[in-house]
DNA sequence: AACTTACTAGCA
DNA sequence: GCTAGTAAGTTC
C-alpha cells in the first residue's frame, strides 16, 4: 500500500495522509496536484511526500490525480516549505501562492512537462546596484541576463509594476537565445505562460512579485528592480517579501541576486554593510541644490476665509522662480482637495462608515472618498448629523494646492501629477505632485517646495524615516537650484543627512536607532493580527492572546511585546488589533506562534500573522 | 478555513 | 421545552 502526504490551501497545518489508488502508484510523485475529500468537501491537495506506511487509521483514498505531471519540482516544494516556516502560514497556503490561481480549481492541466532538474551550483556573487535611470539599469540587466544565458542558465527579473514589465520584456526578447515569458498575476495568460515556463520553453521570466516563484529550472540569476518598492511585500497571507524569497531561492539553486534601484532599502544596505552582499555600484555624492528647512507657518489665524495652505515664504519663492521663468515642483503627500470635512455647527466630521476615517474631499469630481476602501459619497451641502450647519473643509491636498496656486499665479501653467493624472507630457511652470513622482521620469526642477514633511516622517510605519529620506533625496537629485522643506523637526537626522548630501550618514544613523531599540534588521518583528466585527471583542481577544503568548515557557529569542489597536484600527467594517512580537529567528518564532495559536480559539475572530511587517 | 456538535441564555 | 447564538472541536 502506498500513502501520500497531502497539504491543502487552508490555514490548517497537515500534512494529511491519503491512500494512493492502485492505478496511480507508478505515476504519483511529490509535487502532484490531487483531488481529495477533506472534511466532506472536495478539495485540491498537493502531494508533499510518499510513504509505505501511515499511523492514521481509516484513511480516505485520493479521488484522482489532477495532472499528468507534478506542478512543483523538488526545489520549489522545498522553497514553499521554507516560506511557510518563515512566514507562518501552512505549507499548502505557500504552495498556492507559488502557483497560478487557476490551478486551485479542479481543472485538469495537461502538457505540464517535467523539465530536467539541474545540478545545484554554488551561489554566484550578487550585489546592490545603484543606478537612477531605468534605461541604464535595463542596459545593465541585459548584460547580466546575457551572461546567464551564455552559461546555459535561466533568469528572473522582477519589476514593481506591470507597465515596466511589458516595456522591459520587449528589450529582453532581443537578446540572442532569449525566450521571454511575462508572468503576471492576471487573466488566463498567467496559466499559459506558467505552463510554458514549467515546460522549459522560457529562459527569461519578467514579472511582478509573484514571479519569484516562476518554475524555471537551472536558475542562475534573480534581478529585483527598484528593490525598495513596497509592492514586493504581499499584503495578504502569506505576507512574503519577494526579496527575502529571492535569497531563499538563491541559496537553494545557486542563483545570483542583483538588487537594483535609485534608492536602497535599509535592509539591503544592512546586508551590504555586514558583508552578505557586495556593492556593484554605490551612490556617488552628487551636486545638490541649496536646501533650506522652513518651519510651518501658523495658518488660519483669526481671519476667516483666509485659507493660506501655502506659507508666505513659499509663495514668495515661487513668485521669484516664475519671474525667472523657472520650473517649480510642489510636493505633498496628500491627494484630493481637503483632508477633512466637518460641520460648522455641531463639529461632527464626515467619516467612512466602514473605516471610521475622515473622508477626503475631491473638489473637481464633487465627492467625498475613503483612502482605505472604495467608499465614496456625494459631498453634502448640509451636515447629515444635525441637519443645520454647512460643511467646512480643512487640510490641504494636491487638488487644493493646485487651485490656490491658480489663484495666486493666474498666468502660470499648473499641472497636477498623481496616479490618476499622470504624465509629464504636458509642459508647465508649476507641477504639484505626491510621492508617485519618484516612480516616474521627470524633467529637472529649479525650485522644489516640500509641504508638511513631518506628515510623512510621523507615519506609524517602521520605515517612515527611511521613506521620507529617500523621497527627499530623490527630489533633491531632480532639483537644480533650490529646495525648500517645511518641517518643525530641524534637528532630525533625516534632514541633517540630506543637508550634508550624505545618504550613507542617514543609513548609519537609522541603523544606530534600530540597534538601540532592538528593531529590524537586528531582530525581526512579527505581528499577530486579530480581526472581528465587534470592537470590544477584538480588543478583549487581543489582550487575552497576549497573556497566552506571555505564559511560560518563553523560548529563547522570543519577546512578546504590547497589544495595540491595528493600523488602521477599522477597515471595511472590521476592527483590528495586533500583538507585537520581537524575535531573533522568524522560523523559531513561527513555530512558537503556531503551537500557541492552536490553543487560542475565539469564534468570529480571525487571526493572521505578518512576519517583517512594513 | 469550513464544517459539525455542544452548550448557554432568553423566552412562552 | 424550545430556539438562537456562540464556543469548541475536527479535519487524513
Amino acid at each position: 500500500m502506498l500513502y501520500a502526504k497531502v497539504v491543502l490551501g487552508l490555514a490548517v497545518e497537515g500534512p494529511f495522509d491519503y491512500i494512493v489508488p492502485e492505478e496511480s502508484q507508478d505515476l504519483i510523485d511529490p509535487g502532484f496536484r490531487v483531488e481529495v475529500d477533506f472534511c466532506r468537501r472536495r478539495k485540491t491537495g498537493y502531494v508533499v511526500g510518499l510513504s509505505s506506511k501511515s499511523r492514521v487509521r481509516n484513511l480516505k483514498k485520493i479521488t484522482r490525480l489532477l495532472d499528468d505531471n507534478p506542478v512543483l519540482d523538488a526545489r520549489l516544494l522545498e522553497l514553499t516549505h521554507q516560506v511557510s516556516r518563515y512566514y507562518c502560514c501552512s505549507w499548502g497556503e505557500a504552495i498556492e501562492t507559488a502557483l497560478p490561481a487557476a490551478l486551485r480549481k479542479f481543472r485538469q492541466v495537461t502538457g505540464i512537462n517535467k523539465s530536467g532538474c539541474a545540478v545545484r551550483k554554488a551561489a554566484l556573487q550578487g550585489g546592490l546596484l545603484y543606478e537612477p535611470a531605468l534605461k541604464s539599469r535595463l542596459n545593465h540587466y541585459l548584460g547580466e541576463v546575457s551572461l546567464t544565458l551564455k552559461a546555459g542558465r535561466s533568469a528572473i527579473v522582477l519589476f514593481p509594476d506591470i507597465n515596466t514589465c511589458l516595456d522591459a520584456a520587449s528589450s529582453f526578447s532581443l537578446l540572442p537565445g532569449a525566450s521571454v515569458g511575462i508572468l503576471l498575476r492576471k487573466g488566463k495568460e498567467e496559466l499559459e505562460t506558467w505552463r510554458k515556463v514549467r515546460a522549459g520553453e522560457v529562459n527569461v521570466v519578467v514579472g511582478v512579485r509573484s514571479a519569484i516563484f516562476a518554475p524555471l529550472s537551472n536558475l542562475g540569476l534573480i534581478i529585483i528592480d527598484e528593490e525598495d518598492a513596497s509592492v514586493y511585500k504581499q499584503d495578504q497571507v502569506p505576507h512574503y517579501h519577494a526579496r527575502r524569497v529571492a535569497f531563499m531561492r538563491s541559496a537553494l539553486e545557486g542563483a545570483k541576486v542583483v538588487l537594483a534601484g535609485c534608492a536602497f532599502s535599509l535592509e539591503s544596505v544592512y546586508l551590504a554593510r555586514s558583508g552578505k552582499i557586495g556593492y556593484l555600484r554605490s551612490p556617488s555624492v552628487s551636486p545638490r541644490p541649496e536646501i533650506k528647512l522652513i518651519s510651518p507657518e501658523r495658518r488660519y489665524r483669526g481671519k476667516k476665509q483666509e485659507t493660506g495652505a501655502l506659507s508666505k515664504y513659499i509663495q514668495d519663492a515661487i513668485g521669484a522662480s516664475l519671474a525667472g521663468s523657472e520650473k517649480v515642483l510642489l510636493f505633498l503627500n496628500r491627494k484630493g482637495f481637503a483632508t477633512s470635512a466637518s460641520c460648522s455647527t455641531c463639529g461632527a466630521a464626515l467619516k467612512c462608515p466602514r473605516c471610521d476615517i475622515n473622508l477626503v474631499y475631491h473638489f473637481k469630481e464633487g465627492f467625498l472618498g475613503c483612502r482605505y476602501c472604495s467608499f465614496r459619497m456625494p459631498a453634502p451641502k448640509m451636515c447629515p448629523a444635525c441637519n443645520s450647519g454647512y460643511i467646512k473643509f480643512g487640510g490641504a491636498g494636491t487638488e487644493k494646492i493646485e487651485s490656490e496656486l491658480a489663484r495666486l499665479f493666474p498666468s502660470a501653467r499648473i499641472v497636477r501629477l498623481d496616479k490618476r493624472a499622470q504624465g509629464f507630457n504636458r509642459d508647465a511652470d508649476i507641477y504639484v505632485a505626491t510621492s508617485f513622482i519618484t516612480r516616474q521620469q521627470s524633467p529637472d526642477f529649479d525650485l522644489t517646495a516640500v509641504l508638511n514633511a513631518d506628515n510623512t516622517l510621523g507615519r506609524p510605519e517602521l520605515d517612515a524615516a527611511t521613506r521620507t529620506f529617500l523621497i527627499l533625496d530623490q527630489l533633491a537629485a531632480r532639483t537644480a537650484k533650490k529646495m525648500l522643506i517645511e518641517t518643525g523637526l530641524h534637528s532630525h537626522y533625516c534632514f541633517r543627512a540630506l543637508l550634508e548630501r550624505d545618504p550613507e550618514r542617514f543609513y548609519t544613523e537609522e541603523l544606530r536607532h534600530r540597534r538601540e531599540l532592538s528593531f529590524p534588521p537586528f531582530r525581526h518583528l512579527m505581528l499577530v493580527k486579530l480581526r472581528a466585527r465587534s470592537a470590544e471583542r477584538t480588543e478583549e481577544s487581543a489582550l487575552k492572546l497576549r497573556e497566552l503568548l506571555k505564559e511560560p515557557p518563553q523560548p529563547k529569542g522570543v519577546r512578546v511585546l504590547q497589544a495595540s489597536r491595528g493600523e488602521p484600527p477599522k477597515l471595511r467594517g472590521n476592527y483590528y488589533w495586533q500583538v507585537l512580537i520581537s524575535v531573533k529567528d522568524p522560523v523559531k518564532g513561527c513555530a512558537f506562534l503556531k503551537k500557541r495559536l492552536k490553543d487560542f480559539r475565539h469564534s468570529g475572530i480571525i487571526v493572521t500573522v505578518d512576519v517583517d511587517p512594513l
